[in-house]
DNA sequence: GCCAACGTTGGC
DNA sequence: GCCAACGTTGGC
């Protein structure tokens, strides 16, 4: 089983929201790396962490499993959808995304300024400059190591 | 609001 | 296929 992180803007959507829905679509997805991953390497019953970006507080907020497999996402045919794309095609989409579910809070954030001073998560891609992936592998290690740290 | 980093676009 | 211009991400 493979583990994930997967970065949202809390105003946008957070565990909070993910909490009440229980399963939502991850949409909105642009980026050829996180759809080839999406499509390549996602398998139902991975785990991820929920990780809050773009706020006050970055951090890690919880844990979810992937739902789904790759699918198309709707959002890039509505042109009402900030998502749109109008160069893909209904015949063979561009964007897929999955579907992810609840699992759990952590007792509390593990912050971004936390995981950058960890010695030995140096090498998480989190901390990785200039990696601007919103979705990403993370390593047994280091999913045991961070869970540690709760 | 700034800006570093990096992806995408499009002219040539 | 090169590369300048532009757009986006996301921490600070």
């Amino acid at each position: 089983m493979a583990h994930w992180l997967m970065k949202s803007e809390p105003n946008e959507y957070s565990i909070d929201d993910l909490k009440t829905d229980k399963i939502e679509p991850w949409d909105g997805i642009r980026n050829y790396q996180v759809r080839n991953m999406f499509r390549d390497d996602f398998r139902v019953g991975d785990k991820a962490f929920f990780y809050h970006s773009s706020c006050k507080v970055p951090a890690i907020v919880g844990t979810m499993k992937i739902a789904s497999k790759a699918y198309p996402d709707p959002t890039q045919f509505d042109p009402a959808s900030g998502h749109f794309d109008p160069k893909s095609d209904r015949d063979n989409p561009r964007w897929l995304l999955v579907d992810v579910k609840f699992d759990r809070k952590l007792k509390r954030p593990i912050t971004l300024k936390e995981l950058k001073e960890h010695p030995a998560l140096e090498d998480f891609l989190l901390n990785k400059r200039g990696n601007r992936l919103s979705v990403f592998p993370v390593s047994g290690k280091h999913w045991d190591l961070i869970l540690g740290l709760e």
